[in-house]
RNA sequence: GCCGGGAUGGCGGAAUUUGGUAGACGCAAGGGACUUAAAAUCCCUCGUUCUUUAACGGACAUGCCGGUUCAAUUCCGGCUCCCGGCACCA
């Protein structure tokens, strides 16, 4: 083999290439769709982009080589801020630092020789992919989910834009090169509104059966589904303040009200009353505080009184109301009823501000002291101080109290979740435009569809963010004319947040040239469900719903005939350098370029798998190299001493002796071949590698090079290698098959079956659980004599001397346990 | 705090689906062969420990403590530690 590494790769490469092996077939028989997270186009690629894209692509040529019709391509998720920051340091297009980087990154993924059809590629920044985006926006718009409120906002001071929930972490900007305190902002803004889907996606989480039940966890605590009541308890002067409870059962023990700060009725209940001044600036001075400051639980919360009471509708007592800053506004009715004996928050708060507390619920053994008590009680126990339902069960209560309240009027049965609309205006330049009208007479007017897309200004110089939309200063963009009236209108300034195009890209991939609609509904849903997407985990909250979300607006739409995206979900480890995860934007990596310049795509995808099960992490070592380049090196050996034979006639099978070395390579070969497939269909590729390796050292062994069944092993050795390190087998395929057409167009053999055990087996002996001996055994032996052979073997009967046999189990074609006992006379002594 | 996931040799990891020979495969390490030498390659050893001339011998060993079982890394109960998510959600 003179040719190196480098060599061989750009050949198969450009031989993929030219025989367009990859390509999408248009009218697939049997589809697979293989779908990588996309990424954000951050030029130079590292090792843990390279474990995305190889996962990915393993799975790609396994299911080629299985006889499936692939659907797997790329795409990039090319607008959002880094390029904007970009264009801000160093004075380039932000369009421009975007094309440049994905020329950097498409280079080494080609040089991966990872198998996408690039024809198929899409780039989000593109008019034609972002006109749909904004095709959406109406879309939604005409069926009311998308809409505009005004309210308090996640506002980044670094980024000068506002967030959605979901890109808010720990009270910090999601971004790993900015993380500034978020601070709120009151602003109008467009949202969608998910949260007419919420108990959709709920309920649809059962349907995701191959979905990772952690996923599947984070998006039920992320949706927050809670049971309760909504109680109507009425301010003094009559008003109706509805509270939310998911504990009618103390309704009794209520000794004040805690409103939100940012609750529409805080701003206006205590006006014109001696409290409004403190309770303004209380307000305007909790709205001030970072967000993180504010709302960890481990802050000391704060409040003021103002001036009001409220009557509880059970007992009809006289309770303070205060404005209290642990109370969220945008959860149940942004008020609540406080319990300080039963709930721990309310607990601090009133004996901070010398509130009185009253027990309600009793542990079944004792009695509750208020004087004594260090905290609240919240677990079961029995109703006191509650009128008629004193001494019963508070968890019977629960029911009881709701049945009595709706009974009466007083409140109902609801449900609340956590799960907020998805705010998507973004104020910044790049990204795609909202393609809304604001008419002074008409008012709020989408841009007809006909007239799509409204491109985003190119000639722009000043990015830097004054906290309102780049676009707002550009008047060529935001002048434009009424599409209804005629008359002068404006644009909306923002733009979308990116979020949106990655709901539905991968709907893009299945009519990737489409200029008439987002996708032809006849062409993708041949294709839909995803059948296996591979991402990272760090999108379970965020991504993941949302474009389950879009996929079920579509559903609704009749454009997709799935309501669920996708079937299979595989959720990668992050690669790690030094301890710290790898990433393009800090600069910490091993770099793709470099590793394939030393090593070759082979060895890099190669290393990768093999280093661990693709769910866990891993922290890079150049060790992980060694292993698998060796293997590669010792793989070319054997075919450089052996020519391959692609079949094995039957009379050679047939010939095959009992118990003879070439048998045991004929069984070996055929156990490889099933290992490899199983585990390769649970994507377990450390293993099914692993599993390549024994089989080598079983070739390396093999005495006679020119055995029928030894070269029939090379032959099928390459084609179950050509998924994990394609280049290499690709190359020894052509060079021995003496076909044209790539190895990835022939198909995986099946196992022989007869011949995955051994006509003899070694069956362990076990006396009281512990091994002892093993004694070799045909396969057709029966219970009775393995039994007998066990209790005949030299160290069994050494270890049985004197006991008295009291049980033998026998698993078949397992083990032998002898159960023994000390002689009756024996047991005395 | 709540909700997940995890803990196996010097290291990455197998075996956990269905309880049945714990440590596959690889790395590192040690020894040897080849070589003037090195690299590369090949062969052998490689959980701990005890007895021993020697082990194809015994004991111990899958984070800790208990339990179920003929048999537990695997199942059950109780802890410890690590990682991730959420974090005043009423």
């Amino acid at each position: 083999m003179s040719e190196n590494f480098h060599d061989i790769e750009k050949k198969m490469q450009r031989f993929w290439d030219e025989r367009g092996i990859f390509k999408t077939n248009p009218n697939p028989k049997k589809k697979y769709f293989i779908l990588d997270m996309f990424p954000y186009p951050s030029g130079d690629l590292h090792i843990g982009h390279s474990r995305n894209y190889t996962i990915g692509d393993t799975v790609t040529r396994f299911k080629k080589i299985r006889g499936f019709d692939v659907l797997h391509t790329f795409g990039w998720d090319a607008f959002g801020l880094p390029a904007e920051n970009a264009a801000i340091i160093h004075k380039i297009h932000p369009e421009a630092w975007t094309k440049e980087n994905i020329e950097i990154s498409k280079k080494h993924l080609k040089e991966l020789g990872i198998a996408f059809d690039w024809d198929a590629e899409t780039t989000t920044c593109d008019p034609d992919f972002y006109r749909w985006n904004q095709y959406f926006f109406i879309k939604f718009y005409e069926r009311g989910l998308a809409y505009r409120k005004e309210s308090y906002v996640n506002w980044c001071p670094n980024c000068q834009t506002v967030l959605a929930n979901e890109q808010v972490k720990d009270g910090h900007c999601w971004r790993s090169t900015c993380g500034s305190a978020i601070e709120k902002r009151k602003l109008t803004q467009w949202y969608f509104k998910i949260t007419d889907y919420t108990q959709q996606l709920l309920d649809g989480l059962k349907e995701l059966k191959h979905w990772p039940e952690p996923v599947k966890i984070m998006q039920e605590n992320w949706i927050g589904r809670s049971e309760g009541v909504e109680v109507n308890f009425k301010l003094e002067d009559g008003t109706v303040v509805p509270i939310f409870t998911t504990r009618p059962d103390t309704l009794f023990g209520v000794t004040f009200m805690a409103l939100a700060p940012d609750a529409v009725l805080a701003e206006t209940i205590s006006k014109g009353t001696e409290y409004e001044k403190k309770v303004k600036d209380y307000i305007a001075e909790a709205l001030k505080k970072p967000e993180i400051e504010r709302a960890g639980t481990e802050t000391e919360k704060t409040g003021v009184f103002t001036g009001k009471y409220a009557i509880n509708p059970l007992n009809n007592e006289r309770i303070p109301v205060y404005i209290a800053d642990f109370v969220l506004a945008s959860y149940g009715t942004g008020m609540i009823m406080a319990v300080p004996g039963h709930d721990q928050r309310d607990f601090e708060f009133a004996n901070k501000y010398k509130i009185p507390i009253k027990v309600v619920i009793n542990p079944s053994e004792t009695k509750l002291k208020v004087d004594l008590m260090d905290k609240a009680y919240i677990d079961e126990g029995v109703m006191t101080n509650s009128g008629q339902f004193d001494g019963m069960n508070n968890i019977q209560g629960i029911e009881k109290v709701t049945d009595y309240l709706e009974s009466k009027g007083l409140g109902k049965r609801t449900v609340n979740y956590r799960l907020k609309d998805w705010l998507i205006s973004r104020q910044r330049y790049w990204g795609t435009p909202i393609p809304m009208i604001h008419c002074p007479k008409c008012g709020i007017v989408p841009v007809p569809l006909d007239d799509l897309p409204v491109l985003l200004p190119k000639n722009i110089t000043d990015y830097v963010p004054k906290g309102k939309s780049v676009l707002a200063g550009v008047p060529e963009f935001i002048n434009t004319t009424c599409p209804v009236c005629g008359g002068k209108a404006e644009r909306d300034p923002d733009t979308m947040d990116t979020f949106v195009d990655s709901s539905w890209y991968f709907l893009r991939y299945t009519d990737p040239k489409n200029d008439k609609m987002p996708f032809d509904p006849k062409r993708t849903n041949q294709w839909m469900p995803i059948d296996e997407y591979v991402g990272g985990i760090e999108h379970a909250t965020g991504h993941l719903i949302y474009f389950r979300f879009f996929t079920r607006v579509l559903h609704d739409m009749g454009m997709l005939k799935c309501s669920e995206p996708c079937d299979i979900l595989h959720t990668h480890g992050m690669v790690k350098l030094d301890g710290i995860t790898m990433s393009s934007s800090k600069r910490h990596g091993v770099w793709l370029g470099d590793f394939l310049k030393e090593h070759g795509a082979d060895v890099c995808k190669l290393a990768v798998l093999f280093a661990a099960p693709p769910e866990k992490e891993i922290d890079w070592t150049n060790e992980m190299v060694t292993g698998v380049s060796r293997f590669l090196s010792r793989i070319k050996a054997l075919y450089e001493n052996t020519t391959p034979n692609f079949d094995l006639p039957k009379s050679v099978i047939a010939n095959i002796t009992m118990q003879s070395p070439e048998q045991n390579l004929y069984i070996r070969l055929n156990q490889t071949i099933k290992k490899v497939i199983d585990d390769s269909e649970r994507i377990q590729y450390n293993t099914a590698i692993a599993a390549l390796m024994e089989f080598l050292n079983d070739l390396t062994g093999f005495e006679n090079k020119e055995n029928p069944v030894y070269k029939y092993s090379l032959g099928i050795m390459i084609r179950l290698l050509a998924p994990f390190a394609p280049h290499i087998s690709e190359y020894l395929w052509l060079k021995y098959s003496g076909k044209e057409h790539s190895v990835f167009e022939e198909t995986l053999p099946e196992p022989d079956t007869s011949a995955l055990s051994f006509t003899s087996i070694t069956i362990p002996i076990q006396i009281q659980g512990k091994l002892r001996s093993k004694i070799d055994v045909s396969v057709d032996t029966s219970e009775q004599d393995i039994k007998s052979q066990a209790l005949a073997d030299e160290k069994v009967k050494k270890w049985i001397e004197g006991k008295k046999i009291k049980q033998i189990i026998y698993v078949p074609n397992r083990l032998v346990n002898i159960v023994t006992s000390l002689p009756e006379n024996n047991i005395d002594k």
